[in-house]
DNA sequence: GATCCACAGGAAATAGTGGCTT
DNA sequence: AAGCCACTATTTCCTGTGGATC
């Protein structure tokens, strides 16, 4: 077995490419910083504060933004005695709902032990308990909502906290809300009283160009790793294809940060543009893996269903094909398979997140039209995902003998 | 241009879970 | 314990659609 040791070519101190990590300064968001700034000047002067609205894709800073300048903000307002300012920041990641909005905001805001149930109470009641709270903490309350666009169209909590304070629901609060979205489109989806309340001012981070990126790497890199660790071309390679693919930064240091893992593994020198190749290739995977993993068993039958006409040869496959398949898998594994309708669903599900790929065809008088499924990721992997996955492969369907015997051919 | 098929996918009803208040 | 409430996954029912053929 291989020891461990300390004398690491590669690395320096690796935390610093951690998602966690958090820089002090953000690089290549001047102008959008100086907007930001001016927007929470009423705060500084005990105004009602503005209600902001931040939107871009994922990893172009806006959540980085977002605490430097609220950390700032909290420290400059320490010099005022009669200031008060308190943030709250909540994730909706997994909220999809303003009830549910409310009912973890009121949590984050009540002290340890005194959480409330998410769900059971009628959203006025819980909405009573939020003006409650607010009150109770008084003082400027800046809320922060980040990825706020999960809730689609229900969006009475974006409407009513802006307005809590002119409406009489709270008189000590001064609440406000920023909130951030990684979908420009949610913007317009939001119902019209919402857009006149919530976007006093609304700020657009673009992603990030190839140049910003190096910047941010070699920013980053040299903390992160030891001199002449990094091949010249790696940090370009990272950056092109981040600035490509997403202009995410967080997609840039993910690669960099994999790269030098993979480098180090090998034990090699340094780190090479093979490495970043390598590394590309693995998060791709990756992704996808943690994708069908987070589906249900239905979703995962279907595609295993998909997987076996895949290794007889016979996608693409439409609709009609796939059904008895799966409800042959479903039967040997002694699961009741869902209607068709749902199954639809389901494939669309993973056609959406790109695991299956879907053709509409028509085919006119007398033959109709139908959507045609066939696998978009590579066969290996479907059947290693699914496998390793504990509860398929308590259900013995026997992908991996059939993934062998394909390979013999 | 009308027709017609095979399906896609919308809408509403239902089942089931967890948790509230009285 | 009974009666609500929110929410998710599913079933049931049904309307809409594209394009080769008539």
């Amino acid at each position: 077995m291989k020891s461990f040791d300390r004398a690491d070519t590669i690395f320096r101190n690796e935390d610093v490419l951690r998602e966690d990590w958090r820089p002090d300064a953000i690089i290549g968001r001047d102008d959008e910083m100086t907007k930001y700034h001016d927007a929470l000047q009423p705060v500084i002067r005990g105004a009602q504060p503005l209600n902001i609205f931040l939107y871009g894709k994922t990893g172009v800073g806006k959540t980085v933004a977002t605490e430097l300048i609220l950390d700032q903000l909290q420290d400059d307002a320490a010099d005022y005695d009669d200031l008060d300012v308190t943030v709250e920041y909540l994730r909706c990641n997994s909220l999809n709902s303003s009830y549910q909005v409310v009912a973890h905001l009121i949590n984050s805001l009540k002290p340890d032990g005194e959480e409330i149930a998410t769900t059971g109470y009628d959203q006025q009641t819980l909405f009573n308990i939020l003006w409650d709270e607010l009150d109770r903490i008084g003082g400027t309350v800046l809320i922060v909502l980040d990825e706020i666009d999960n809730i689609g169209t229900d969006d009475d909590i974006l409407y009513e906290l802006p307005r809590a304070r002119a409406n009489g629901y709270v008189t000590a609060a001064k609440p406000g809300v920023i909130g951030i979205s990684n979908d420009f489109k949610f913007r317009d989806r939001l119902s019209p009283k919402v857009k006149d309340s919530l976007c006093d001012e609304e700020i657009e981070f673009p992603p990030y160009g190839a140049d910003q990126l190096i910047e941010i790497l070699e920013d980053r890199a040299g903390q992160a790793f030891q001199d002449d660790a990094l091949d010249d071309g790696v940090v370009p390679l990272c950056a092109g294809i981040a600035a490509r693919d997403s202009g995410s930064a967080r997609q840039a240091l993910r690669l960099l940060y994999q790269a030098g893992t993979v480098a180090a593994n090998q034990d090699a020198p340094q780190v090479t543009e093979a490495h970043v190749r390598e590394a590309e290739d693995q998060l791709q995977r990756e992704e996808i893996a943690d994708k069908i993993r987070d589906l249900t068993t239905h979703a995962h039958l279907i595609l295993a269903a998909v997987v076996k006409h895949h290794v007889q040869g016979g996608t693409p496959l439409r609709t009609r094909e796939i059904y008895p398949a799966y409800q042959e898998l479903a039967h040997e594994a002694g699961i009741d398979p869902l209607v068709l309708r749902r199954m639809r669903d389901h494939l669309s599900e993973l056609a959406l997140y790109s695991v299956l790929d879907r053709r509409k065809r028509n085919d006119g008088y007398n033959k109709g039209s139908y959507h045609e499924f066939s696998l978009a990721i590579p066969v290996e992997t479907a059947v290693d995902v699914l496998e390793s996955i504990t509860r398929v492969r308590e259900l013995e369907i026997g992908l991996r003998g059939l993934a062998e015997r394909n390979d013999a051919l």
